[in-house]
DNA sequence: AGTGCGCTGTGCGGTGGCGCACCAAAACCA
DNA sequence: TGGTTTTGGTGCGCCACCGCACAGCGCACT
């Protein structure tokens, strides 16, 4: 158990005004996530929304022939279960843990209350969703176009992102899975990586010695991801309707 | 210039109560979209929102090197310019005419106007767009696992589902521009499926033959996509918010 | 009728990633 | 301490797709 847990860890919950905040604090309760656990199964019913704090979860679909392929990938800055508020009580993607950790998870019918409100909440969960939606447009031109090399770059910036430390663990097979590529091609690109000193990697512990060479390795799928987060949830104007435009940015 | 033409042939503007499609119908303007116009660039300010009718649109994303890969394709069956909506005023992907036909614009002012009374028309878009972001994840997943031919299948399905026709006017090199792929390795696909007597074709005039195969040879995405958006769109509930869980589907 | 251009067919070498098989070493456990 | 499991490293043949080059062929236009 963490020394101490706030809701605030998670950047959405932290950007909810008093009010907001106020109304759902009692309900939000602090969940472990450990390793591999799913959330959601494909097509399953959603009965909670979870926001992570120091846990990455995955979202990924599985195909018939048990293949699989990362959509895209959750940590604290954002919330799983989108599919609630969206209207569509299920997606045919599931939810894995992929960083254990914690996080805070909501009753679907409490956030659907409070989406419903038609306030702030849903505003940041609606800019949340159009940011995960460019992450997964991103994903599917990188998969298209871009090596397993830069790929794995892409990927450990994401998860990077989400955690507070530069070591993540996560074994070179669970990589693999997310990706969708073989196994070998992650310890080649890896070992390639290592080499160059961008990370160091053992038995299933990965650190970053030098992100910025891992930024310039990656392809601009990465950038244009993270910009895009950032322009969206940093600085969030949640007052007044849709008063956004021409907004200052820094 | 077509014989005759109404909002309602947009499933999504039919699917308005009568009360919001009376407040919208004054100001849905028809407008012609011609092949290869580009409603939106990567990053610009959205003006309007589209609702095509015969036309179709591809969301597509065109790297630094000018290579592309489309995101996702609406028709009919959609709108286009949900960033609007969703409170990012902009997306990094272009949309690009891909069939020439005709759609309704609609202000953006007016859009969010509407939207903003958190009523049906904001319940339909959103539903919408999440059959859209189903879409997008399962082209990532297309692209990271299937090959050229079956990913032609997918695309030349997604396209018939939107028009009225089984002839799609449509050159070879610009369905490789689309998939992001060459454009001899389309050649390749569509002779194969010409052979096989499902496809024929001449010159930009693609005529599908044999639906039922054309849907054998495909991926299982295709069949993921189009139940997700049969789930989310027929038989739409658009009374009270988020009365839809149990309700029976056919 | 002729000509030019846009669309399609084809061949060829190169290569990145796949599937498989197997090994080495670290970690775990009894 | 010795055996088992987990993780990572490597080699090899294969194949889909790539990039390039060039050749037919039909359509439109003058």
């Amino acid at each position: 158990m963490p020394t101490s847990h706030s809701p605030k860890q998670n950047h959405l919950l932290a950007a909810l005004p008093v009010a907001e905040f106020g109304r759902l604090s009692p309900h939000l309760e602090l969940v472990p996530m450990p390793l591999a656990e799913a959330l959601y199964e494909s097509g399953g019913l959603l009965q909670h929304v979870y926001f992570p704090t120091t846990s990455i979860v995955s979202l990924l679909y599985v195909m018939e022939d048990g293949a699989s392929a990362e959509i895209a990938v959750v940590g604290n800055e954002g919330v799983l279960g989108i599919a609630l508020f969206m209207g569509g009580e299920t997606t045919p993607s599931r939810a894995v843990v992929q960083s254990a950790g914690y996080g805070y998870r909501l009753k679907a019918s409490l956030l659907k209350q409070e989406f419903n409100r038609a306030g702030p909440m849903m505003r940041l969960l609606l800019r949340y969703t159009q940011a995960l939606i460019t992450q997964m447009a991103q994903t599917a031109v990188c998969n298209r176009h871009h090596s397993v090399e830069q790929q794995l770059c892409r990927w450990l910036l994401l998860s990077l992102d989400r955690l507070t430390t530069h070591e993540l663990t996560m074994t070179q097979e669970l990589i693999a899975n997310m990706l969708g590529v073989r196994r070998e091609g992650v310890t080649e690109a890896a070992g390639n990586l290592q080499r160059a000193g961008v990370i160091s990697y053992s038995r299933g512990r990965i650190t970053v010695l030098d992100r910025r060479r891992l930024e310039q390795e990656a392809c601009e799928c990465y950038a244009v991801v993270r910009r895009e987060f950032d322009r969206l949830l940093s600085d969030i104007p949640l007052g007044d309707p849709f008063q956004i435009i021409g907004r200052s940015r820094a």
